[in-house]
DNA sequence: TCTACTACTGCAACCGATTGCAACAAAATG
DNA sequence: CATTTTGTTGCAATCGGTTGCAGTAGTAGA
C-alpha cells in the first residue's frame, strides 16, 4: 500500500499555466470562465484523478451540504422505510446524510446532536429516544438559526417543524375496530406515555372506548419498553387477568407478534378468544399466523416530506416555522388477527 | 433565528491577550503549556461556547479520524446487530461513523465509495451489494494507502482483508441436519451463487448431500432475489414439484417465513411434511409457527471484530494484511420446524 | 483612431487550526 | 557572575479552495 500524494487545483494549474482560481472556477462550472478553457481543466482533472478537499472547500464557504439524521433505533421496518425516503430526497438534491443512532438513550441523543453541531451539518432530522424529556440539547442549533425537524417521535408542544401521524385517530380507530368486532373487555399495551407518540395513541383508545359506552380501567393500560422479554410478561398478566381481556391493542408489531406467540403457546386461540391488533405494518404482521391487522404508518413518505421540507428551507424557498406540523395520512388494515366471525 | 458569529481561537486569544498558537495547544493539552494558563483557557472556551472547526482541523491535519461504512442493506436483524457492534467500538475508540447504503445496488455501492474517498475517510468497512462483480470501485482506497475491510458479502478470492463466517460450513451442517432428521429430498432456494456467501452454502449443501449418498438434483436449486414476491413464486413451484420435496434449505430466515406462510395457506404441514431450515436467526425466526429452524449468524460479534481490526491497523498497532481473513464461528439452532418425531 | 465594452483570467486575501522553530525569561549550574 | 538549561509562549507558514476586485486583451461602436 504506497500512498499516492493527492492532487490539487495548484497542481492543475501549474500543468496548464493558469491561476488556482481559474481551476476553481471552472471545476465549479462558473460561466466566466472560457468553455475550451473549462474543457481542458476537467479533462485534466479527470486525467490526474483530481478530487476536490472538502474540507478546504467547506471552511471557506462555512456550510458543508450535510445532514444530520438521529434515529431512535432503526431495527424496525418503519425505521428503515423513513431512512430510504430521507435518503432518496436528499441524494437527489445533493446533500450528504450523516446517521447517528441514539439506541433510545437521551444521552447518547445529546452526544450524537453536539457531534453533529460541531460537525456543522446545515440541517438536522431527528426523532426523539424514549426517555428524552426536553429539547435543550437542541438548544445550540435554535441559537445558531440551524433548522431541526422533528418527525415520529416529537414534543408536540414545543416549538419547531414536526412531521407526523395522527396517532390519537389511529389510535381511536384501531379501538373502535377491535368494539365493532364485538370485544367489550379491551386491553392496551403501549410504551412510556410520556412519548407523544404512544400518548396520543392511549388518548385515542380511551375515546373510543367512551364513544362506545365503556369504561376505561386503568387496569387495562400496560405499559412495557417494547422489549421481548417485557411482552412475554404482559402477555402472562393478560392471562391471568380475571375476567380475561377479549381484544388487545398493541402498539407495535413486534410486540403484538410476540405477545400473541405467547398466548397462543398457552392455548388461546386468536382471534376467537382474543382479537389483536398491532400499529405499524411491518412485515412480519403478514407472517406470523394469523396475519396481524393493524395501522399502516407510511414510512418512506413521512421521511420523503421531511427531508423535503427542510431542503426547501435550506434552498430559501420555504420557511419551516410556516409550515410547523405536517401531518400524514394513516390507515387501519384488517386482517385475520381481529376478524370475527361472530360479530355483534 | 437570529445567526450568532462562531467564535475561534482567535478570539480567544484576543480576549486573553495570548496568541492563536497558545489557544490550540492548551486545548489540545499540550504538555508543554503552562497549568494556569491552559485551565484559563479552557475556562474562557467553555464559557464563550467554542466549538473546534472540524474542517480547519482536518485541513491542517490531512485526517478525519471517520471511518465510512458501506452496507448492502439494512433490513435484517443481522445488519442492524452488525452496525451496533461496528458503533460500539468506533465510538470507544473516538472515530465518527458515515453510513451509506447501497440497496443492493453496485451502483450506489460505487457513488458510496467514491463519496467516502472524497469525503476522505481513514478507512472503510463494506458489504457488498447483491450485483457487484468486481472491486474496481475500490482501487482509489488501494492506491491511496487507505484501509478497506470486507465482511459477509466479499470476494473470497480477492486481497484484502475480510471478516466472514464458514458459509460453507454452515450450509453442510444445516443439510446434515435435514437429512438426520430424515430427509432424503432436500431443496435449496437461495440467491445469487455469485455471491460468496450464496455460493459457499450452495457448496455445503451439495457436500452433505454427497456425504450422505444423495444426488444432487439441479431442479432443487431454486435461485430468488430474496424478495416476498420471488419467494412466494418459489414456494409455488415447490408444492408442484413430483415428488414433493420433504426438506427445504433457506438461505434467509425472512424468505424461509415467506415460503413456509405460502406453503401451510396450502395445506402443508411443517416439519411433518416438509421440514425448513432457514439462516441468521433473525427475531422473527421464533415469532412463526412453528419456530425456525436456523443458523446463529454473530453479527454483533461480527461488527465488533470488523471494526477492531480496522482500528488497530489505523493506530500502527497491528498490520492489516497480517490478518487477511478471518472466520467467526456460527452453529445451527435447532427448533421446531424441522424436528420430526419419526426419524430414521 | 480613440473610446467603451465584453470576456476572460489573475491577484491576494481569506476560512480556522496546527506546528516547527525561534525567542525570551527565569531558574539551575559551574 | 557567566553560561546553560528549562519552561513557556509567539511567529509565521501551511493545509486547499473560494471570491471580490482588478487587470488585460480583443471587439464593437463613435
Amino acid at each position: 500500500m504506497k500512498a499516492e500524494k493527492d492532487i490539487t487545483i495548484y497542481d492543475l494549474a501549474n500543468e496548464l499555466n493558469l491561476s488556482a482560481a481559474t481551476i476553481s472556477r471552472a471545476l465549479n462550472h462558473h460561466p466566466t470562465i472560457n468553455k475550451n478553457t473549462r474543457k481542458k481543466i476537467i479533462e485534466l482533472a479527470q486525467k490526474r484523478g483530481y478530487r476536490s478537499n472538502t474540507f478546504a472547500s467547506n471552511l471557506r464557504k462555512q456550510h458543508t451540504n450535510t445532514i444530520g439524521l438521529i434515529l431512535h433505533e432503526l431495527n424496525s421496518q418503519f425505521m428503515v422505510s423513513v431512512l430510504s425516503g430521507i435518503e432518496k430526497v436528499t441524494t437527489e438534491a445533493n446533500y450528504d446524510l450523516i446517521i447517528g443512532h441514539s439506541s433510545e438513550s437521551s444521552k447518547k441523543e445529546a452526544a450524537n446532536a453536539l457531534n453533529f453541531f460541531n460537525k456543522r451539518v446545515d440541517g438536522l432530522i431527528a426523532s426523539l429516544a424514549f426517555d428524552t424529556e426536553n429539547l435543550d440539547h437542541f438548544a445550540p442549533y435554535k441559537k445558531r438559526g440551524i433548522p431541526v425537524v422533528f418527525f415520529d417521535r416529537v414534543f408536540e408542544e414545543a416549538a419547531g417543524a414536526k412531521v407526523i401521524i395522527n396517532n390519537r385517530k389511529a389510535g381511536f380507530e384501531a379501538t373502535r375496530h377491535l368494539i365493532m368486532e364485538g370485544c367489550t373487555k379491551i386491553v392496551h399495551v403501549t410504551a412510556s406515555l410520556q412519548r407523544n407518540v404512544y400518548g396520543e395513541r392511549f388518548k385515542g383508545y380511551q375515546e373510543a372506548l367512551q364513544a362506545h359506552h365503556l369504561r376505561y380501567l386503568e387496569k387495562n393500560l400496560l405499559i412495557t419498553d417494547l422489549s421481548e422479554k417485557d411482552c412475554i410478561a404482559v402477555a402472562k398478566k393478560i392471562l391471568a387477568m380475571k375476567p380475561m381481556p377479549d381484544g388487545i391493542f398493541v402498539t407495535s408489531d413486534f410486540s403484538a407478534a410476540v405477545i400473541m406467540r405467547t398466548l397462543q403457546d398457552e392455548g388461546i386461540r386468536i382471534p376467537e378468544d382474543i382479537a389483536i391488533v398491532g400499529f405499524n405494518n411491518d412485515t412480519i404482521s403478514t407472517l406470523i399466523q394469523p396475519t396481524l391487522t393493524t395501522i399502516n404508518y407510511p414510512g418512506a413518505e413521512i421521511g420523503e416530506i421531511v427531508a423535503q421540507n427542510l431542503i426547501h428551507h435550506l434552498q430559501g424557498k420555504s420557511d419551516l416555522s410556516l409550515t410547523n406540523t405536517i401531518i400524514i395520512n394513516s390507515d387501519l388494515i384488517i386482517r385475520a388477527s381481529s376478524s370475527r366471525k361472530n360479530k355483534p
